[in-house]
This record gives C-alpha cells, structure tokens and sequence, in this order.
DNA sequence: CACTTCAGTCAACAAGTGTTCACTGATTGT
DNA sequence: ACAATCAGTGAACACTTGTTGACTGAAGTG
C-alpha cells in the first residue's frame, strides 16, 4: 500500500482506538463528542470528517471490527472441536483469551449492544444473529442431540449466544483477583454453559413434567 | 401529606418521566442533558436543583424506582409459585406483564444495565446481586435439586437472573407481531428458562461425561 | 519537471451545555 | 395576621459542541 494510504489507515486506528480508550471509564459511545475523539486521537477535529461521516459511521466501524475479531475467535474455537477433553472448557478459554487479547473491543461490544446509538445497536443485532445462525448450523451439524428439533436448536443457540454477551461485562471488568476458584470467570461460564447443554441433552419435549 | 411537598414529589415525577421517555428513541441516559430533562418536564433549568444534585442522582433514584418494581414482580411470582401446573411459564408471565406495565422502567434497566455511568452501573449491580441472592435462597428452601451444593444453587441463580435481564431488549422492543408461535417472546423464555433447570436437575457433578 | 490530490490545519459560526445568583410569590407554621 | 420557607423563575457566565470554508504542504501522477 502507498505510504499516503498507509499513514491514513493509521490516523484511523488511532481514532477508532481514541472512542474504545474514552470508554473505558465507563462512558457510554453515545456520550463521547466528535472533538473529544479526534482531540484524543491527536488531529484537528476537522480533519475527523476525512475519516467518518459522523459519530454512527466510526461507531459501525467498532461494531465490524470486533465483528472480524469475534469470528476470527469462534473459527479458533470450532477448529479445536475436533481435539480430545472437554468442548465446552477448551471452547471458554480460547474465547476468554480473545477477550483480554481484545479487551476494549469487547468492552464496546458489551457496552452498545443495548445502549447505543439505533444504527450501532442494530449492527451487533446483526452481528448476533449471524453468530446464533452459525451455532444453531453446528449443532445440527454434530447431532448430538437428535431428539431436538430444528426449532428447538434454535433456541438452544439462542439461548447460549445470550449467555455469553451477558457474561462479557464480568470478563472484561476487574477481574478482582483471590475469589474462591469455583466463580472464577472461566469456571462461572464453563459450568453455566454445561447447564445449558445438559438440558438440551435431556430434553424431551413439552410433556417433560412438572419444573 | 401537604400539598405543597405532593406537588413537589408530582414535578419529581415528571423530571424521571422525562428523562425515561427520552431514552425511548433509542438514546442512553448518559446522552441527557440536564436542560433538556428539564425542559421535557416543563420546568426551567435551575428548577432541577431542587429534587437533584447533577444527573447521577436523577439515574440513582430511576434505579430505586425500577428495583421496587421489580422486587413487587417478584413478590407476586414467589406467592403464584403455591398454585399448580408449571412454575416456570407462571412466573414468566407474570413477569412479562410487569414488563409491559411499565416498559419505559425496564428499558431504563436494560439500557444501563452495562452502559450507564458507573454509580448506576455498580446500583444496578447491586440490585441484580440482590435478586440473584434472594433466587439462590429460594432454590435452597424448595430443595427440587438435593444433589446440588450452594455453590453450584448460585451459579444456576446467576444464568438465571442474567438470561432474565438479557432477555429484557427482546421483551421491551416492538414484540414484532405475527412471527412462529414458538418465537414468541413468552414461549422463548419459557423454554429457555426449563432449559437451564433441566440442565440444573440433571447436574451429575464435574464427571459427568463428555459434552 | 509541473500539476493534481488530499490528510490535516486554522478560524469562525450558531447553538447548546452546567452552574451561579438574585428574584418571586404561594404555601407554610406560629 | 406575620414572618419564614422554598418550588420554580429569569438572566447571565464561561465553555463545549458540530459543521462551514478556505488554507497548506507533502505525496502521488503525468
């Protein structure tokens, strides 16, 4: 690439990691101006218009990048299915490492995916949806629990993506170290997830009996 | 009470209205502007001083309202739990409707749940802490699940309470009509729920077998 | 070499922000 | 009846915001 276009991309980046980094107090993407961004990415607020259009495009910008991220991760995490141990453990600890790896990342992805702006929010309901789609064809795929119907796996995916957005916030926040090894974050979400999967195991319809 | 404090409390009131009904077109509490809370309330400015120090405390008591709301939801499924057929869709429907009454409280919670400034943040936390709690103790005193330890009651009370709070968006949101019975928002969370209790019941310990 | 392209700068604008202070006037307690 | 309280007003402040237009000067192109 020319070195113009290189130098480009970099004063990008640098105002794609300015909005990750002014969230990290806690700041919601919503709350952040378009000259504080481009103040803490170290250009003119003027020169942010080279760039983005507005505050929603550099915010769509967010959502794909961790969107390339996240599905970089989950390729990481399907190829180790087919080594020995536990699915669900090994599948955790790639996921959380892509997590620290990518904190701020996440943490924009946590953050906006009910708060945002309608554009943003929408663009992580996509992202979601596809994750969900993609597991739901996994699962199937592996028929380990030929009793479900197509439906019901559906669900299950559903289910599952839902548990590991709202677990993000726990991983990314302090992870306050010296608490007792069962709610560790990887063992907290590892058993949770077990749980889930136990159950669609022993699901057997809607005449199961009394919950 | 005098009528000089109800009125107070009546303007107190329409500043929290205001500041819920301006997030319904998508934007986060931290993107409110104290004027224009007050101007959505029809006071001036300076009038604000009078119920809240700054906009974190207008979030905090929003907070206080949505958790008595809450907690009187829970109230009212912990007393339908004495009734027969299934607890799970009971209490579901209930919740639901407590939802829909008032909508613009839990899309509030949903929002701030992870975006808002850190005082709401860690209330929210704290009233979500609370609730998993009170879940936990619950599970304990019903004893359906004897083969289960308090660490692991607590760990189901958590993907509980957080399948719950994620599940908010979807419930708040246009319910998007007309969509497979089995999609309802009602229906999902029905199952999803019976999902993880299942899960729950099934529990064998770590050794369970492969997953 | 001249000539265009364009990432980033600089100055200026109208508008909105949080907070201050002194004020009004109806509701209070005495 | 009188004086005190206090919810809400109005004007003013110093500041930040998004967006404009004309600019500079190094990198790209013929």
């Amino acid at each position: 690439m020319s070195p113009r276009a290189e130098q480009k991309q970099q004063t990008r980046r640098a105002l794609m990691d300015a909005a990750r980094n002014l969230m990290d107090s806690g700041r919601g993407f919503g709350s952040l101006s378009l000259r504080e961004v481009s103040r803490t990415a170290g250009i003119v607020p003027t020169g942010f218009y080279r760039h983005f259009q507005d505050m929603d495009e550099l915010g769509l910008a967010l959502v794909a990048e961790v969107d390339a991220t996240f599905r970089s991760t989950l390729r990481e995490v399907r190829r180790s299915q087919f080594e020995m141990g536990s699915i669900i453990e090994a599948s955790t600890r790639i996921f959380l490492d892509a997590v620290s790896d990518n904190r701020n990342q996440f943490l924009f992805l946590a953050r906006e995916q009910y708060g945002g702006s309608q554009p943003v929010r929408q663009a992580i309901g996509r992202l979601r949806q596809q994750i969900t789609d993609d597991l739901a064809a996994d699962l199937k795929l592996m028929n380990r629990t030929p009793h479900l119907d197509d439906a019901a796996l559906d669900v299950v995916s559903d289910l599952v993506v839902k548990t590991v957005f709202a677990t993000l916030p726990e991983l990314i926040d302090p992870p306050a170290e010296g608490l007792p090894v069962h709610l560790t974050p990887e063992a907290k979400m590892t058993q949770q997830l077990r749980f889930i999967f136990i159950g669609a195991k022993h699901w057997r319809g809607l005449g199961q009996g009394r919950d």
